[in-house]
RNA sequence: GGUGGGGUUCCCGAGUGGUCAAAGGGAACAGACUGUAAAUCUGUCGGCCAAGCCUUCGGAGGUUCAAAUCCUCCCCCCACCA
């Protein structure tokens, strides 16, 4: 998608800003000269800390898409080097210390997921790895050429060690050595590919600007910084962490159907902002639908589930979730008024193919099987207790059909299929398939 | 190395011999109200073959009719001192 609207030719920081992306930049003039050229590498680094990628990383991964649309370079650092260290910024606990095969997994992964998102073709982003540089490092001569633009007065009061200065568990000297390493990436990219901006979530300003000092001193040269706002929802929870932990990227983790239940379950007061900062949907577009509220926000939030999941997913699963959300919610139509640039279907279709499913044996039906067992062999309910408690409070249906505490030890055989498959319900919006095979 | 204080159920945090599956809060789950929203109210919230039984209070032993609570050893954390 080519940039639209006013966004079309705008400065990148400009596009960056107006989306909502920007907490804080460096030397903003210099800056926006610098995106005044097209081409311009700018890169965010990313800790190999897991496969995958979740809903947290989105803003960061976002920012480097938009920086490729408007004509730059993007570059994504993966932490080869500092993953086996873990940069205290902002942590109260210390990371877990990585072995180099696991990064190297995780770097793997890492790649196949920013592709979604980048197009890596001809030089047009980049993936390095700063092991590549870092882990031939000599202790002695780095202390010298580094070491010695850092001070540690300053470093001490830095933002972002003070949690862990504070804490209980304190810092150990690893992790304070990280912002050295950071800083030194920042340099080395500045001289080998002319990358002259790094960008960030807020917890990274400290690290940024120690690059910044010293790619200035060591090299004599302006290099920039952008931190992004950590973004929480309105009902001041992180971004992405739901009850059942992170929403991943990967669909193994956190399935196509899951995700878009993840975004259409946005609050009111973040579908603006959301929309603007996790989908490409011209900002006009997002505009003209800012008025909205009440039950004609949830097409909104549909047009956000879509979007999202389609940038992650690709279309045919968006198209799947969003067909499944329709079978078991109920669809509506989506106006060709609202969000003309959005690919989602805009007639009424329902595909169930996207939603939850199990595919369970015919022969474990033939003497029958409780609701109980059903729910707990689908994993709807963690244990019997728990499936026992949800029919007690009335949360259990079995196709639609409510199942009343009186009937709690009813034995479902295989007539309780139609067309070979059944649909379990648990509450208001966890619903599973099952289709006897 | 010394001295003192700690490690409790998903998290925080009460609990110092039986009345403890363990207060209170948060999270979570269910119901009502709704719009697959938020807020609010109500209920639930270790497991099981469920008026009973089993497992849990850093780990391993021990005392006792009875231990999260007492004793011994070990592991880990914190504070102050060296």
């Amino acid at each position: 998608m080519d940039r639209v609207g006013k966004e079309a030719g705008m400065n990148a920081l400009d596009v960056l800003r107006l989306r909502g992306f920007v907490e804080s930049t460096t030397h903003e003039k210099e800056l926006e000269d610098y995106l005044g050229t097209p081409g311009r590498y700018c890169y965010i680094g990313f800790d190999p800390t897991g496969s995958s990628l979740h809903v947290g990383h989105l803003v960061t991964v976002m920012a480097l898409a938009h920086m490729q649309r408007c004509g730059h370079r993007p570059m994504a650092l993966v932490g080869g080097g500092t993953g086996m260290i873990g940069d205290p910024s902002g942590k109260t606990e210390m990371r877990q210390l990585l072995t180099p095969e696991i990064v190297a997994e995780n770097k793997a992964g890492l790649k196949g997921q920013l592709s979604s998102f980048l197009d890596f073709s001809e030089g047009k982003a980049v993936l390095v790895d700063n092991a590549d540089w870092l882990s031939e490092l000599q202790y002695i001569p780095f202390l010298r050429d580094v070491g010695c633009h850092f001070s540690v007065n300053r470093m001490v009061k830095a933002e972002s060690y003070r949690a862990r200065l504070e804490s209980e568990e304190g810092l150990s000297f690893i992790e304070f050595n990280y912002m050295l390493l950071q800083a030194y990436d920042f340099y080395v990219l500045a001289e080998k590919y002319g990358c002259f901006l790094q960008m960030g979530g807020r917890d990274q300003w400290g690290n940024i600007v120690a690059g910044v000092e010293l790619v200035r001193r060591k090299a004599q040269k302006t290099a920039f910084g952008i931190t992004f706002p950590l973004i929480m929802t309105s009902s001041g929870i992180k971004m992405g962490k739901t009850h059942a932990g992170a929403v991943w990227l990967d669909p193994e983790r956190t399935s196509p159907y899951d995700y878009y239940q993840f975004w259409v379950n946005t609050d009111d007061a973040d579908v603006q902002r959301f929309l603007k900062l996790f989908t490409f949907l011209p900002m006009e577009e997002i505009e003209a639908v800012a008025g909205l509220d009440g039950k004609d926000l949830n097409t909104v939030k549909a047009v956000l589930a879509y979007e999202a999941t389609a940038i992650v997913h690709g279309k045919e699963a968006a198209d799947q979730a969003h067909g499944a959300a329709s079978a078991v919610f109920g669809g509506r139509e989506i106006s060709a008024a609202i969000f003309p640039s959005s690919v989602i279907p805009r007639q009424v279709m329902t595909d169930v193919s996207g939603m939850p499913c199990s595919r369970i044996p015919g022969q474990d039906f033939s003497s029958g099987m409780t609701v109980v067992d059903l729910f707990c062999r689908v994993g709807l309910c963690a244990s019997k207790g728990a499936a026992r408690r949800l029919i007690e409070q009335g949360g259990a249906y079995v196709n639609g059909k409510r199942i009343d505490s009186d009937s709690i030890d009813v034995i479902l055989g295989p007539d309780t299929f139609e067309e070979g498959a059944l649909v379990l319900r648990s509450g208001k919006k966890q619903y599973h398939r099952i289709e006897m095979v």
